[in-house]
DNA sequence: CCGAATCCTTGTTGATACTG
DNA sequence: CAGTATCAACAAGGATTCGG
């Protein structure tokens, strides 16, 4: 999504981490159960697809804010977490929601 | 960019206005300047052309975070200057890229 | 139940050239 | 100086189908 490196903030790679459309909600429902398996993220996500919802998990697992639990066993079972580094990122998420109400309607 | 209404939260409409590309760095560049001319804008947010910048300004300028000045003089001369909204985003974008540097290297 | 694979549509960004 | 017009490229999102 975003390339260039030579910015005088960081602003750039956090928009690479959470910037889409679906990842802050994910985010955000996963913080709001703790634990939470994939077809309830899916059902509590309102309108986001299966794949979306995967390619969502995908960056939040490779820039580790969540992790993933699986289960192996038949039929599968997983379960997605926050990591230190997501959770740190919550009231930050809780901030730009309030100032969304506040000034966006 | 986003459609999806029905979120329990406000964070869709807030990537709607914010979570482009460009425009959280636009809005930083304009906060340190105050007032500030377009040149001068394209040359502190680096690698920025001059379209993706008139679109991060019309942006801005439509949800009203921005405000724009016309002196209709030859040659022609414009400032942007941060409204009340804009500037009550500030502290959050402090915040982010204050995350930015601690979580993300 | 939890996804991956494929194919397709739409949205975003950019290069270049040009204008009042 | 401060943009617009046009065209091109690519990334993001989505529907559907399939598999362990």
């Amino acid at each position: 999504m975003l390339t260039n490196k030579n910015w005088n903030c960081s602003m750039s790679r956090v928009l690479d981490v959470v910037g889409g459309k679906w990842r802050m909600n994910i985010l955000w429902v996963i913080n709001k159960h703790k634990k939470v398996r994939f077809n309830q993220l899916r059902r509590e996500v309102e309108g986001i697809t299966t794949i979306s919802l995967t390619r969502g998990l995908d960056v939040l697992i490779e820039n580790q804010l969540i992790e993933k639990y699986d289960f192996e066993t038949i039929p599968l079972h997983t379960e997605y977490e926050l990591t230190e580094k997501g959770k740190s990122l919550m009231p930050i998420l809780r901030d730009l929601n309030q100032w969304g109400k506040e000034w966006l309607q």
